[in-house]
DNA sequence: TCCCTGCTATAAATATTTTTTATGACCCTT
DNA sequence: AAGGGTCATAAAAAATATTTATAGCAGGGA
């Protein structure tokens, strides 16, 4: 039995047609034939059903019942061929949001530089929940996110380093611009800008709105964090966002909330338990844990 | 590519030794090192290191990472089997606790009969939570169990059918035996039999102690409900089980807990997300649900 | 009706892959 | 230095997968 035999299946059962299957491969027909038999030979069951009238296919229940263990399979076939290539290229795959990216590479990247370990990395930014996605299907080994609940995950490793506050961010000729603190009630009098759903920060958002009991005006959703800001510091909304997304520089007047029990961005490490953790990998992640020792 | 090599290679990983693994799948020594050969080509790395001095062998990281994903993989193809298996034998594999499976088949014998259903049922007994793993493992397809807490878990589909509350028992002769109700606090003066950890009920238990900030004396844990049973109506102990494990005819008295936000015991119908769902499944999971009106 | 088309099955030949047999090389132990 | 335990290699054999060529089946159109 052969890894090949169950991408053909795979396939079969998507086109539902033998013929098809074979060109997709670049294959003969009677391969698919055969593979088929050699498969239905393994599990003693019949898996397809032909049905020369209509030119139909049926799979069988048995059929569909291996097609759904099938996918798990392959999925995990690529996975090892991804992380093993990353191994030989000697990259580790890092991903993480912009906002915690453009925090925590100053903070590092002395020390990535020191080890050596800045060329062997390969960075993706992308949304917290993006990355989340990204290691799960292997295209990233390790990701540095900003999550409201602590991930728990069957098949990651969370670490949390880091807790972090939402402020709400105005312009300076903003009426709220010199206040030393707000309700969230008081701000969603506001116009709102927010993140997309590919971040972390709307979950948040639609917490502690359903917390004050408000249901704010959105006006629009960003994928960038540097347009939101350029929109909040145009006036033209206000935006509720993390403390770690608000640099030195930005021409913005950031506010803590008064709330009770709002929530919390919690900066985690993740990686799948299946992660080897290879001696270049440990190093990394010992340079990414002292991120929580700074501030 | 051949499972086969997914085999010979996890096992090697194990025992660390290529003659060894030879006899185990009783091949001669060569066809291991060939295999490993091939994987190594596969995936285009060094997997396994020999070292001649020490007479050791040791597994890279790449070894290692590829490793970690056999195992699924591994398990899944033996999971097709015995899912495949079990629907040639045109068996529905079928487990529950023996306190469920006690209220549950009087109520549908007789549609289980009518249905022709019963004949194709392979019932299996055991605690919860030991049922819920041989879901997870693929002994069986279909469970009902009893849990505290309404079961999530990434592979599985639950449907809850029934909630049902946990009462204190006890033996006609004890000074509790004609109270009308009784706080948990009141009762954890007496001595507790519980059922063991295979169970839901000791989660129950603990939380309800937690809660009502007690640690009762725990004299014996169960692993069967009749001895239980036994134990408490000799008025050897108390015990808090189940509303549904309590039979007409048991010497024992039951008596309602006051305790605000006590656990609760949902009875769910679980099973694999992959479990395809053959007409006799469907027809029989119908037969499941009407359990629901009952009562 | 007959022929053509689109589908899958079968058989024999071929190609490829896997396993065995036989042997060699390495290194540790005694 | 001999012997035992380990894995590697090469050639031969066995098993498996693929192709080529052909057949069979059903439906649709002339």
């Amino acid at each position: 039995m052969n890894i090949q035999d169950l991408k053909y299946f795979y396939r079969l059962v998507q086109d539902q047609n033998f013929t098809k299957v074979a060109g997709y491969f670049k294959v003969s027909q009677p391969t698919i034939t055969l593979a088929v038999k050699r498969m239905e030979k393994e599990f003693q069951a019949k898996l397809v059903e032909r049905n020369y009238a209509h030119n139909e296919l049926r799979i069988t229940d048995s059929g569909k019942q291996l097609y759904h263990h099938i996918e798990p399979i392959l999925n995990e076939w690529r996975l090892a061929h991804q992380e093993i290539d990353a191994m030989n290229q000697q990259k580790i795959r890092f991903g993480m949001s912009p906002t915690i990216s453009s925090h925590f590479f100053p903070s590092v990247t002395n020390q990535l530089l020191k080890s050596g370990l800045l060329n062997h990395l390969y960075t993706y930014e992308a949304g917290s929940r993006e990355v989340l996605r990204s290691i799960l299907e292997g295209r990233i080994d390790i990701g540095l996110i900003g999550s409201v609940a602590p991930q728990i995950h069957d098949q990651l490793v969370t670490e949390s380093l880091k807790v972090m506050h939402f402020k709400i961010v105005v312009s300076p000729s903003s009426p709220l611009a010199n206040r030393k603190s707000v309700s969230f009630q008081e701000a969603s009098a506001f116009p709102f800008v927010v993140l997309n759903n590919h971040f972390a920060n709307p979950v948040a958002f639609e917490q502690i709105a359903h917390h004050a009991g408000v249901t704010p005006n959105i006006i629009y959703r960003s994928s960038n964090i540097d347009t939101l800001k350029r929109i909040v510091s145009r006036g033209m909304a206000i935006s509720y966002i993390a403390d770690l997304s608000i640099l030195p520089g930005d021409p913005i007047i950031s506010i803590p909330l008064t709330d009770q029990g709002q929530p919390l961005l919690t900066v985690m490490l993740v990686y799948r338990k299946t992660l080897e953790l290879s001696e270049r990998i440990r190093q990394f992640m010992e340079i990414v844990r002292e991120y929580k020792q700074t501030d």
